[in-house]
DNA sequence: TACTCTGTTGAATA
DNA sequence: TTATTCAACAGAGT
């Protein structure tokens, strides 16, 4: 389940290719992952080209190559890139690989729910361009997400902190720890949010991903104790603030863990 | 063995 | 237009 910081983890592990020219490229060409992307010419477009630099934003992942050349990658709910040594030999859910001269570059989803994309020009592709923005940015101000709530009033808070076109790099723990941290139920509509809460949401959003991002690492082994991360997983949970067992329910189509005391349900007006 | 659950995106449906 | 449901896929667990 890579969101942003784990997403960030696996960017950086590609990182020891960086000034290196790809030799060759392996692919299973008829693998979801590649959707609409012409695999041939990716492959012999990218064959000879050095990897520049890379940058994540939200899920999303993009590598540039020389010649004008850009690569995007999303991990879907199981990808995984990794960095295998010389002459490997692709397995089974090794999608993509980048042979370089002293290792490879591998993009490995056994699901295949990940994505490439791939785009040739001078400036970067249009699908990058556009994300909405960063939650760490300074163009993701309260009163943006106040309007992003406008757009989306009946939706609940899990359902809407999850939409991509607003929070982008969220996914469903970290939503459960900032409903947790606001001490807001998941079920609450968006519109019910008063201008308070909103607030105090916008902080903990902020300070949750700041967090995440400073352990980034594959398991979040490096999250602090005393996070709901920690709680959530398992059937007899505690809430961290009062020891109660936390309430496990789907709530926005996603399995969803909260406190029933400290995230009080607001009562119907 | 057969079933359920996992979690993200996007298409289909309401 | 917006919200909900489901399919895509593979594997781990019961």
């Amino acid at each position: 389940m890579p969101e942003l910081a784990e997403v960030e983890y696996y960017r950086k592990q590609w990182d020891r290719g960086l000034g290196s020219a790809v030799e060759t490229v392996s692919s299973h060409p008829a693998s979801r992952i590649f959707r609409a992307v012409p695999t041939k010419e990716l492959c012999k477009k990218l064959s000879g080209a050095l990897l520049l630099n890379s940058e994540t934003h939200g899920k999303q992942m993009l590598f540039r190559f020389s010649s004008d050349i850009w690569l995007g990658l999303h991990l879907g709910m199981t990808g995984e890139l990794r960095v295998e040594k010389p002459g490997f030999q692709p397995g089974k859910h090794d999608h993509l690989v980048l042979h370089q001269q002293h290792r490879a570059l591998v993009f490995s989803d056994p699901r295949q729910f990940g994505r490439v994309r791939f785009h040739l020009g001078t400036k970067p592709p249009e699908w990058w361009s556009n994300l909405p923005a960063a939650l760490t940015s300074s163009a993701f101000t309260p009163g943006r997400m106040k309007s992003f709530f406008d757009r989306h009033r009946r939706l609940s808070l899990k359902a809407v902190l999850l939409l991509q076109s607003g929070f982008p790099g969220l996914g469903n723990w970290m939503v459960d720890e900032i409903l947790w941290r606001a001490r807001l139920d998941p079920r609450t509509p968006a519109a019910r949010v008063t201008s308070g809460e909103s607030t105090r949401l916008w902080r903990v959003i902020r300070f949750v991903c700041r967090q995440a991002m400073k352990s980034v690492g594959r398991t979040y082994s490096g999250l602090p104790a005393g996070w709901l991360f920690h709680e959530r997983w398992s059937a007899t949970g505690r809430c961290p603030r009062d020891g109660r067992i936390l309430v496990r329910e789907t709530v926005g189509g996603r399995t969803t863990a909260w406190c029933g005391v400290c995230q009080p349900a607001k009562r119907a007006q």
